[in-house]
DNA sequence: TTGAATTAAACAAACGTTTAATTAATTTTT
DNA sequence: AAAAATTAATTAAACGTTTGTTTAATTCAA
């Protein structure tokens, strides 16, 4: 069993899904985009729910978070927290856009519900870490008192946002069509520089 | 034929599509939901494609905006602007929220390449008066030289964060899992009292 | 009596999955 | 080290369902 071909096919099964949605990709065209038998799919993965499954923990395993030991940090005050929080964030879900896209997908629909729940799972993960943070800036009179939840869903919103539709994005920020903005490093800057401004101005005392 | 009828079958598709997807909801299910014979959507609406294209043309209709006119306004000044865009979006769609939810995942996939574009449209219809406004706002010295386009992904994307799912939305701010957010007038207020804090604090000199 | 509305049944195509046969690789035995 | 035996990988074909759609017959309303 060759560790190459079951990347293959999760390879393909992320481009297709982000952009076909899970039941509008069939095994048939996935295989040939993989480059491998029909039948070698439901022979790796058992069935195409399973393979959806493999591709999500294959992928979060690659991401595991800094966030919480991030929290514990005594090093660092809570602004810059948070600006690290900002960086780990955009970093990470421009290196993997399409994979993102897939999961918002599965957070929009509850069709599959194990799966449904465990991307809730993933993105909830970090919400107590986070909003946690902002409390105890709060608390400690460096921020103001804010919605800590709601600024948490700026926060990762803004990034959802973004990634929804390259081309969306593009309409948004006024570039041509075939423009890729998840690959360029000035756009990222800027998303960092926006969000960064933003969470200073929301909540830091004047 | 009863309008009533057509009404139902695209009252039942906006809540199929919106918790399993358009791929993810069968003509006979849809039927059984709008308890009409299965052949009577094609009679209606010739495919499930032009059913879901009819769906959309006619909820849009139901909430044209009044954001140009609100751009053209000589009696507010820009922030007053950006109040009332605050409150009318979400007021709009947290009265829609399945609906809304059936636009992002047709945002997200490009599977069905005319009513992705036709969605693209609705969304970056707005874009541009409301970053106008912004615009016009830094001229006038009222706001800082923020970045007019992230600030308005900031706002369109926490909604959709806030929209994409209940029970996320529901983890991320502690409720039961069988609270209802979308219908609660004090949920609501607190997203318009965040979002408008945020922007008076992100745009204004201080 | 004419035309629209409604129905149950059937259609072909596409779907995920399984099977049974074949090839390739690995292990065991000589 | 070569041959035999065993296991794993790969294939083409077929399976039974489900899909969106159409048909042809029937009911209803004007």
């Amino acid at each position: 069993m060759s560790l190459d071909k079951k990347e293959h096919i999760i390879d393909a099964a992320i481009e297709l899904f982000s952009e076909k949605g899970f039941e509008g990709t069939s095994i048939r065209e996935l295989a040939a985009k993989a480059d491998v038998n029909l039948a070698m799919v439901n022979y790796y993965f058992g069935s195409k729910d399973k393979l959806f499954e493999a591709m999500v923990e294959h992928k979060v395993s690659f991401m595991r978070g800094r966030i919480e030991e991030l929290e514990q940090d005594k090093t660092l005050n809570e602004l810059d927290k948070m600006d690290r929080i900002v960086e780990g964030y955009v970093e990470r879900f421009l290196s993997h856009p399409q994979f993102h896209k897939v999961l918002q997908q599965e957070m929009l629909v509850s069709q599959r519900e194990e799966m449904h729940n465990r991307v809730i799972g993933i993105f909830s993960q970090n919400t107590h870490n986070i909003t946690s943070i902002i409390e105890k800036g709060i608390r400690k009179k460096l921020f103001k008192k804010v919605d800590p939840q709601l600024t948490f869903a700026t926060l990762i919103g803004t990034i959802n946002q973004i990634l929804m539709s390259r081309s969306l994005c593009n309409v948004l920020t006024g570039k041509n069509e075939n423009f890729d903005p998840y690959t360029d490093e000035h756009f990222k800057k800027r998303i960092i520089n926006h969000l960064k401004q933003l969470l200073r101005d929301h909540l830091l005392l004047h």
